[in-house]
RNA sequence: GUGAUUGUAGCUCAGUUGGUUAGAGCGCCUGGUUGUGGUCCAGGAGGCCGCGGGUUCGAGUCCCGUCUUUCACCCCA
């Protein structure tokens, strides 16, 4: 692998086989699922406008401030990789009216970050989310969330775990905010460094410190929801329920807040035992994203593609349990039968048969050796007496054995 | 952005205190007499020792830089 030439960009890397085939297994049961549950495929550019991105992500999230790849373009207009994929849907769905306000769909595409790559994080990757525009409704939330749940199932993914919370409306938020820095503020200097910084910033953080101090302070504090209206309190306590009686298991965790700006009401957050450090699988939550004049309602999640694919290995479902199998492979003994056999490839190709040949003449050894390697099941040879006889020798590669058949009957029952 | 860590054949890795033509296993190729794979046997091909500088009579081994790998922090999927 040597050679700088051929490496490809740090945290960025190519998709191939076998790998290749867990990725398409996720991506075709996904679409599957989806059109049951009614949601339609949106692809949104990757590259969009700078502004699109800070104004629903959030101006002074991590995200948006630096971990953006972020630049102008010869007409000096400020641009930007997606980070994520909500912005760019919201910005779509604004962009067609009252149709947007109403709309499902989903998404499977790479995602941009300008982050130190380590285990679960790539600086491209991929994720697969929904976005359910609509007015706040806690059913809508607990659908989407079954839905999620449904997504694992149908990729065979165990034991992970669906974490809930809720940071109520905007009103709510700035009064858990100011209640949170008041009660926090006597305990200031024994909070760790970030979290004096995050006080000021963005207290709901706090909450969610890993530090061993700030966790011993965060449990003293009453839970957010404590400060929500009544009906805010309901609306999580709705969507609990609704889940509970669809039999999906969720799990109330107070300290679980989210870092991106837009959400409001649910946020959710599925981890997984074999993940590292970077142990959340997916997030989702309700949001009301400010663009122009209108406020777009709506509720989403997007799934990290690689750190489901850690987690499904854990679980013993790998990418080899979904190569195709090996199909038919032609053996030609001399130029004649070679000439003959790309035509009876094109045929069986015609007919959906997966079928290989050598595209040389090589010895009969040699393409054996080559079919056996390919994993062929079938091996159809033809040489000189084959050919003036219209037949062909069948060979069954796992048992051994094999017969003479005629051509025409070959092609005809493939 | 901060702190560690890695880089030798297609793959997994050896390579002693710097010292001749850099090794192994697996894989690959060709054979083991007429047109039959997986096992076995024999032979063979394949290496800017990540890249660029430096020290030295001499560097895969030491020093500096750079790119990359892996991991953690921050943050997120």
């Amino acid at each position: 692998m040597a050679s700088t030439e051929f490496q490809s960009l740090q945290g960025m890397s190519d998709l191939y086989a076998p790998e290749i085939y867990l990725w398409r297994m996720i991506e075709e049961r996904a679409r599957t699922l989806f059109n049951s549950y009614g949601y339609e495929e949106l692809r949104t550019p990757s590259l969009e406008k700078l502004s699109v991105f800070k104004r629903s992500i959030g101006d002074t999230t991590d995200v948006v401030q630096k971990e953006m790849y972020a630049f102008k373009d010869r007409g000096g207009r400020e641009l930007a990789l997606r980070p994520e994929g909500t912005a760019g849907t919201i910005r779509h769905l604004a962009g067609r009216g009252e149709e947007g306000l109403n709309a499902r769909v989903f998404y499977m595409a790479p995602m941009f970050r300008c982050e130190r790559p380590q285990a679960g994080r790539k600086r491209q990757f991929h994720q697969v989310g929904v976005e359910a525009t609509g007015e706040p409704n806690p059913l809508a939330d607990a659908e989407c969330i079954a839905l999620q749940q449904n997504l694992l199932e149908v990729w065979g993914l165990t034991d992970s775990t669906i974490k809930i919370n809720s940071r109520g409306t905007k009103e709510d938020q700035k009064l858990i905010a100011e209640n949170l820095q008041r009660l926090l503020e006597p305990s200031r200097s024994s909070l760790c460094e970030d979290c004096q910084r995050r006080m000021d910033e963005n207290v709901l953080r706090v909450i969610d410190c890993k530090n061993p101090k700030c966790k011993e302070i965060a449990a003293t504090l009453p839970e957010m929801r404590s400060f929500m209206t009544k009906e805010s309190q309901d609306y999580l306590n709705t969507v609990i329920e609704t889940l509970s009686k669809m039999g999906v298991v969720v799990e109330y965790d107070r300290s679980l807040v989210r870092g991106l700006d837009y959400y409001v009401h649910t946020v959710w957050e599925i981890t997984h035992g074999a993940l590292g450090a970077q142990n959340a699988i997916a997030g989702g939550g309700r949001y009301e994203i400010a663009l122009g004049k209108k406020g777009i309602p709506g509720v989403g999640f997007a799934m990290g593609i690689e750190r489901v694919i850690t987690a499904l290995e854990a679980c013993g479902i790998t990418a080899d349990q979904f190569v195709p199998e090996g199909g038919t492979w032609l053996i030609s003994l001399g130029e004649a039968a070679l000439a003959e056999n790309m035509k009876l490839a094109r045929e069986l190709r015609n007919k959906g048969v997966r079928c290989g040949m050598e595209l040389a003449a090589k010895s009969m050894k040699a393409q054996m050796r080559k079919a056996n390697r390919e994993g062929a099941e079938k091996v159809i040879i033809r040489g000189e007496d084959e050919l003036t006889k219209g037949t062909v020798i069948v060979k069954n590669m796992e048992e051994g054995s094999q017969e003479e058949m005629n051509l025409e009957d070959i092609v005809r029952n493939s």
